[in-house]
DNA sequence: ATGAAATTGAAAATGCTTTTCAAATAGGAG
DNA sequence: CTCCTATTTGAAAAGCATTTTCAATTTCAT
């Protein structure tokens, strides 16, 4: 067997908790912090680097955001989640999926009006969440107070 | 007088920088090793602080690379600037702007279909450029050999 | 020239991430 | 099951860009 190949208790607990968050945003803190929840022991650098393994595997992707937090997501099919992108909110800091024809066509723009290739998975558009947008603004259907989080789709 | 206020030679020798630069980006370890060549004495701390004044001032703007180095640009006069949007190579590390209609359709896509206001200061698109995307893709580093940079326009 | 206030910069501190490496663990072979 | 070797773990150290500290220096109004 080789690297990679061997199954720890520590790999199976991170699993778990991708498959229960699958789609879902989180930081390696948050990762610590629930094993810490759930009274299970795993080391920081175990969750770093075996985060990274996933990653350069395909089923995690990796978003560097603004404030150099970065945070990870479990793909479920690779495949599927490959063409959206993602808007992250400079004030409450949520991460959101957008996924549709318009995105697409910016893609193409850019590859043949700028030679650009644009790659959806390392880019995070950045702005303000309709939230966030300002208390009194219309579009925060989700409830003008709690304001806990701005999930969008997906 | 008060905070930033004072004038003083390493102040002067940072503007003399930024006005040859204009609208050009780079980094703190440009600045530092530009004024090492000029026989300057400027200290680190110096330079990060007086751009995050500069900054702040508005006259001059901050990018974070995905790979954590952080850009600056003096901008000439904020509001020509505070439209565009940039996308920077992933493969070179090349910053480039990007100033077209379609760009700001796509603001307001995201404004209305998804109530994401979108701010173009601090997103950056990442891709890979034009000259990158022939070249073979990562390890490129093209740095001042031939390959010198992929400036697009403004 | 004087002194209060701002500025500088070397060094220390930060905060996130990666690396190190000895000890623990996994799992195939015997 | 027992051995044996390659992999994995994790605490601690190292890395790195950036920020902060603070004593020494510089600025500039008086």
């Amino acid at each position: 067997m080789m690297r990679g190949e061997y199954s720890t208790r520590q790999k199976r607990e991170l699993l778990k908790f991708l498959k229960e968050r699958s789609m879902q945003h989180f930081s390696v803190d948050d990762v610590v912090f629930e094993m810490q929840d759930r009274g299970e022991k795993i080391g920081r650098s175990t969750v770093y680097r075996y985060l990274e393994l996933l990653a350069e595997q395909g089923s995690v992707r990796k978003y560097q955001s603004v404030q150099g937090i970065t945070q990870y997501q479990h793909v479920e099919d690779g495949a599927a989640c490959d063409a959206h992108f993602h808007m992250m909110c400079r004030s409450c800091g949520d991460l959101m999926h957008v996924d549709c024809g318009f995105m697409h066509k910016m893609s193409q723009h850019l590859m043949q009006e700028h030679g650009f290739q644009l790659d959806p998975r390392e880019t995070i558009l950045v702005g303000l969440c309709a939230r966030c947008r300002g208390a009194g603004e219309e579009g925060a259907r989700h409830g003008a107070d709690g304001h806990e989080e701005c999930h969008h789709s997906l």
